[in-house]
DNA sequence: CTTAGACCTGA
DNA sequence: CAGGTCTAA
């Protein structure tokens, strides 16, 4: 049994709850203030109080894996000073202070983005957890049953119509062909992780090396937080929705309307510009702006969905 | 290169 | 409709 205290007043402000509440990680149980998911392949329980991050585990884990898989000793107030380009941005950035980019799996992550599109987050949650169910690791904590993430070997294997049971539906067919693509490759995961972000972002959407269901805003998610390229902006009907707001002034407002509507549509073209012009203001922080731009648009257009 | 529809499922 | 992508035209 392993428990591991981390102080956290040695590292920039830090808020389990946002992360994890940040939509770029799927499939973790939550009862109160405790969080069961697997951390590095190893199955844990993670809080925090206050100043402390505790976790808990029944098998082997360094303070080293936590705080890098929580991204811990990130400079935060150096990207939040890079990217406070506007009132809307302070805004954001005063209210999900807190958040990180986390460092999960890029497997994982690539087969959590691939069920994640056209759906929303709880049916998200719930698509990831049967898909764990069926090809994770099972672990018990507190009494507590939890899973792994999915294993993409099982999935390769595994026929259509099981995939099917998940209730993923049609996005199936994109899981088992991506998962057999990575599983023939060995090398897949290190080639992209290799490239600079914007070869990477075309190898997974084109060519030779193009997966299957995974179009701009899935690779970008994938490239973002399953290969930490921070120069990565996901554009989703969320970030569309507020990029009038959080990039005012920095760009021509005629792209993204139709007859004096916004556009709820990009051509691939219209969504690589959307992107640059967010990274000529953002820099390398990009994939930062873009969680505080993704969680304010939710809090402002979400209704009662924000937390 | 752009743009409608279709697409599983369930809240 | 939902954190889109594929396909055909």
């Amino acid at each position: 049994m392993t428990l591991i205290y981390i102080d956290l007043k040695r590292y920039f402000s830090f808020d389990l709850k946002k992360c994890m509440h940040s939509g770029q990680i799927f499939g973790w149980k939550n009862f109160g203030k405790k969080w069961y998911g697997f951390l590095n392949k190893v199955p844990v329980c993670v809080s925090q109080e206050e100043n402390k991050l505790i976790v808990v585990s029944n098998k082997s884990i360094t303070e080293d894996d936590i705080i890098y898989f929580f991204n811990l000793d990130e400079d935060v107030d150096k990207i939040n000073k890079k990217i406070d380009v506007n009132d809307f941005m302070e805004k954001a950035i005063e209210l999900y202070c807190g958040i990180r980019v986390l460092r999960q799996d890029p497997v994982e992550t690539i087969i959590e983005f691939v069920c994640a599109q056209n759906k929303n987050i709880p049916a998200i949650q719930k698509t990831i957890t049967e898909i764990s169910k069926r090809y994770g690791e099972k672990a018990e904590m507190n009494g507590i049953t939890f899973y792994g993430k999915p294993n993409i070997r099982k999935i390769a294997k595994s026929k259509l119509s099981e995939i099917l049971e998940t209730g993923i539906g049609y996005r199936a067919k994109y899981l088992l062909s991506t998962a057999e693509k990575i599983s023939e490759d060995s090398t897949y995961v290190d080639k992209i992780r290799s490239m600079e972000y914007f070869s990477a972002l075309n190898a997974m959407t084109s060519g030779k090396m193009k997966l299957y269901g995974v179009g701009l805003k899935v690779a970008d998610c994938i490239l973002l937080y399953g290969f930490y390229k921070l120069e990565a902006f996901p554009i989703d009907v969320w970030i569309l929705r507020a990029y009038h707001y959080a990039l005012k002034g920095f760009y021509d407002e005629n792209l993204l309307s139709v007859n004096g509507f916004r556009k709820t549509k990009l051509s691939r073209k219209e969504y690589l510009l959307m992107g640059d012009v967010a990274r000529k203001v953002f820099g390398k922080y990009a994939g930062y702006a873009q969680l505080y731009i993704y969680l304010a648009s939710r809090s402002l257009f979400g209704g009662s969905k924000k937390f």
